[in-house]
Order: C-alpha cells, then sequence, then structure tokens
DNA sequence: ACACTGACCACTG
DNA sequence: CCAGTGGCCAGTG
C-alpha cells in the first residue's frame, strides 16, 4: 500500500464488482477505511478511464442515483450499461437498488 | 504556498 | 420528513 496506490485500491474493487450489481462510493471508501473520504473515491474514478476494466458504470451514490453518468463518454452510457447487464434503471436510478447492491466489505471478504 | 473544487456520506436541527 | 453543515484526501489555478 503505497502513497499513490489509493486510485489502484478503489480501480481494483470496482473491478471485483461482477456484472448485474451495483456499489456504492461509501462502501468502497468503508472498505478502505475513509468513510467520510467518499467524494476521493467518487475523484478517483475520474482516473478510471486510465483502465480499461474498471466499470464506472456499476457504482453509484448511496441512493442508488447514477451521479457520474455525466462523466461518461456518453450521459446514457451509464444506465446503457447497467441495464445491458441486467440492472432495472428509471429516471437516471437504479431500481431495487438494495436487491443490486454489491457489498466488497461483505461479500468480497 | 494558499484557496477552491470535487462522480459523497453522516449527523443534527 | 426535509434542509443545512462538517469532514475527508488529493489535484489544480
Amino acid at each position: 500500500m503505497d502513497k499513490e496506490n489509493f486510485f489502484a485500491d478503489v480501480f481494483e474493487v470496482v473491478r471485483q464488482v461482477p456484472a448485474g450489481r451495483v456499489t456504492t462510493y461509501g462502501a468502497i471508501a468503508n472498505f478502505l477505511g475513509m468513510t467520510r473520504s467518499a467524494r476521493m473515491v467518487g475523484w478517483a474514478m475520474n482516473a478510471s478511464h486510465t483502465l480499461p476494466d474498471v466499470p464506472a458504470h456499476r457504482v453509484v451514490n448511496r441512493t442508488g442515483l447514477l451521479t457520474g453518468k455525466h462523466h461518461f463518454a456518453h450521459p446514457s452510457a451509464m444506465e446503457d450499461a447497467l441495464r445491458a447487464e441486467g440492472v432495472e434503471v428509471e429516471n437516471d436510478k437504479v431500481c431495487h437498488f438494495q436487491d443490486h447492491f454489491w457489498d466488497p466489505g461483505l461479500e468480497l471478504l
């Protein structure tokens, strides 16, 4: 765990998220021990484009809202990708979010 | 070197 | 129940 590996940690966790599942910034931050730094997690996702296997579209806020959809190549890319994986998205929000929620510290651990 | 911003979350009133 | 405020880390102007 080096100083610069903060992003790598986030990317790695996100990379472990199975298709059809969604996680939250807070869950990742909490898993890394930075519950209060959830903002950093989202900001780290900004560098996710540097890696090919970082499904940022599976990362949403704690309400299941696709907050970062506007940061994708296309605004609809996020919900489109989620729908392609079987995740129901309505009004830029994940339906049955609780059912699709994937906690790294609960299932990954 | 200082200040502001950012794909957020939790607590308090 | 809804609104407001604080906190965290790192990067950029």
